[in-house]
DNA sequence: ACTTGATCTGAACAGCCGTTCAAATCTATC
DNA sequence: GATAGATTTGAACGGCTGTTCAGATCAAGT
């Protein structure tokens, strides 16, 4: 046996990618083999390495793409006049973007360890560039006297953690709408960084 | 060869847990063999069955007894007379609690998913707890007219997420101490659910 | 000094791991 | 219809996995 019908690079490839971001996002990068993958997608083992040098750039790749999509999705978005209304945009868009993408997200967070240390600081420097356009607008509302936070930079991880947390306890079928989140969490970010 | 000299299940087992705890945080649950953690005990692993019925449990053990120990502290601290001062109480202990066992929360974080459903349901259970505690003080405050937030339950979620992100960034040889750090966050916390 | 029970070793079990590769079979082009 | 290149199979590689257990050696109690 060998090739079979209908196969094509140009449907296996993304197959596969999918397969391993539902995988590693339900049992984790370490709890899933190759094998597991494959037969996800039906395939063999050894039809994989057509499409990924190794596990490990298998993982990577999943991670850069969902980073440059985050920053190209931001950089995408309109930028308001001033900095209140931008700080209201990042947090709509944080939470609309991020709660789309559930297990790209949770991968995301949990699964940096398993990087290689080069591999590891590409996306966290990626994270980084993401997480400084949050501390710039908040720079922004603070020189300019709309803001009152103690710390940029400790007001942005408070702000990002609180943000993303939404993802470990929304459900799409539960009382509250993305949009009435993001409302909410739109009120507790104002009143926690207005002056 | 057999026994060893020195050997006792008094110190043998706590180092089992130890090494357990470590090697978990560093690499994941998945990722850390029985071998791995019997070698950094110094010992062979069919040792460690004298200790554990089998991994799982060793993970479980390890969860179960920080949540214990969560509860148990937070049991302990005194409760100040009016919701404000028991909101601050809590920010302070959670941060407090946190910062000092970095490996055992990064662990009941990022392993939940490795648990038996059973198990799992056991931790989440003494997780969602102690966060009802803290939905307790926020609603006391709002009956009693000192807060403002527009749903306890979400700002819950919105501040133990907050809260808990400290334990991603914060590096003991710092800029801040914990007690500035707790100042600055105990700040934040206030302006987001005062009225 | 002797016995009893606790503690550990070292080997073994069946099974899975990531990865490689020649051979087989497909699709696409001419 | 022949040919070339893309795609997959299936077997194989050495090595690691969690777990069990008989036998060896220790510590402790008498």
């Amino acid at each position: 046996m060998a090739r079979t019908q209908g196969s094509h690079s140009a449907q296996t490839g993304p197959r596969i990618r999918e397969a391993a971001l539902r995988l590693f996002a339900k049992h984790g990068y370490a709890a899933v083999s190759m094998r597991q993958i494959a037969r996800d997608v039906g395939v063999q083992a050894g039809a994989l390495y057509n499409y990924t040098p190794d596990k490990q750039a298998l993982l990577f790749d999943l991670l850069k793409g969902h980073m440059d999509e985050l920053l190209a999705a931001w950089k995408a978005e309109p930028t308001p006049a001033t900095p209140t209304l931008r700080l209201e945009a990042f947090v709509r868009f944080h939470i609309r973007f991020h709660l789309a993408r559930p297990q790209a997200i949770f991968i995301s967070y949990m699964e940096l360890r398993n990087l290689d240390p080069d591999n590891f600081a590409i996306i966290e420097g990626l994270r980084k560039r993401y997480e400084s356009t949050l501390t710039g607008i908040l720079r922004d509302g603070l020189t300019e006297g709309s803001f009152a936070v103690p710390d940029p930079a400790l007001a942005t991880y408070a702000l990002i953690a609180m943000l993303t947390g939404v993802n470990t306890w929304y459900r799409d079928k539960g009382r509250l709408s993305v949009d009435e989140v993001s409302d909410i969490y739109w009120d507790m970010t104002c009143r926690m960084v207005a002056r």
